[in-house]
DNA sequence: CGCTAGCTTGGTCGATCGACCAAATTATAT
DNA sequence: ATATAATTTGGTCGATCGACCAAGCTAGCG
């Protein structure tokens, strides 16, 4: 029997002790911002000294690395299964996708958390490459939905249109956080937005 | 005569001084990101020493502050000077508005500058409500546009969409910062901006 | 049993931060 | 010229940061 395995408590395994890191990692970030996030918070909240933390990451952009794998994974992961779940036309699945990316702005969270991403960027290589990646395929994505809806569209006028909304829901999520927003009624909002998305996917003028 | 007239150095009366202070603040926030923004290093690009910047501002909230409302009520004066210049119809202005932020997006300090300040916004009471301020006026503006142009819009309606045209602008200014986009052809996607505006304020379905 | 590898502690280091202040300097007014 | 006010200097303070490391602890191995 391996070591790892007999282990009693299997919230010790290495793996789970960088989990439960990541998560602390996390939770700050969503919960106290970018400024608060040092390597004496993470340990502090992860249950564990300063000193220990540095035995599983290195650094501290090793724990902002890892973290932020993590998070847009499971973010690209989340919208994909709305998507496959969405319908079975077209245009059903490019409405459960919209509807999926607004439920996900819901959670106050999830906008706080990519705010201090888009914070975290604005100065550090790693973190914007990591988000380069991240809206490069889900800008890729949108383009494919827009383009099954509708083939006329084309692909440059489609990559052009999927831009535009994606731009639309990013923003929309810099004044959702961290207080109630601009006075912004969302729900009727939304409407708003499947309509403007009807247009953009149908209008070929 | 007064002292400040009888100055040898125009640029030495106090209202010069501190405006040297928050061009540096600006400069610095703009260049090297809000983490790097420190009493020490606004004093070192103004030319003075640490202890000095406090004699003008007691505290470095304060330089925010002030750099702040300086750069907002600029970039609010220039939209207003391009709208009021943009031509007789009402439509005519509402492109010359858009045609104005574009162009401001253009600026690489410009889109610099509002990420840093979105940044900051996250965590600072003081320049959160200070955006808000600025989005908000910024808004109502877009609604009256949108009204101006097409009164059957009715006034909710003119509301909601131009809170998706602002989201728009400033989910575009997160994806052309700091380096090249995301492959975006600006050029093309701007025409598709002012098409999209056109239906915006047209289609009252 | 003792050995060893994995894990954890607690402390230190140099750097930087915002803030503060007494003293020195410079400009203006009398 | 002298007194007064405005400005500038240079240094210090306590706090926090990322990083580092020697020593101690623990669990499974032979």
């Amino acid at each position: 029997m391996t070591r790892a395995a007999a282990r009693r408590d299997a919230s010790r395994t290495s793996t789970q002790r960088r989990e439960t890191i990541l998560e602390a990692a996390t939770a700050i970030l969503v919960e106290e911002g970018h400024a608060r996030l040092s390597t004496r918070t993470i340990a502090a909240r992860a249950g564990m000294r300063a000193g220990n933390l540095q035995y599983y990451y290195r650094a501290k952009a090793d724990v902002v690395r890892a973290m932020l794998g993590r998070y847009l994974e499971r973010a690209a992961r989340a919208i994909e299964t709305r998507i496959s779940a969405g319908g079975a036309t077209a245009q059903a699945r490019l409405h459960a996708a919209i509807d999926g990316v607004l439920a996900d702005q819901e959670s106050p969270e999830s906008c706080r958390f990519f705010r201090e991403l888009w914070a975290l960027a604005a100065h550090d290589p790693a973190v914007d490459a990591a988000m380069r990646d991240f809206y490069s395929g889900y800008w890729r994505r949108v383009v494919e939905l827009l383009l099954d809806t509708n083939r006329g569209l084309g692909r440059p006028r489609a990559e052009r249109r999927a831009a535009l909304l994606i731009a639309m829901f990013e923003g929309l999520m810099l004044f959702r956080s961290p207080r109630p927003p601009y006075a912004l009624p969302i729900p009727a909002l939304e409407k708003e937005l499947h309509a403007l998305a009807e247009t953009l996917v149908l209008d070929a003028c």
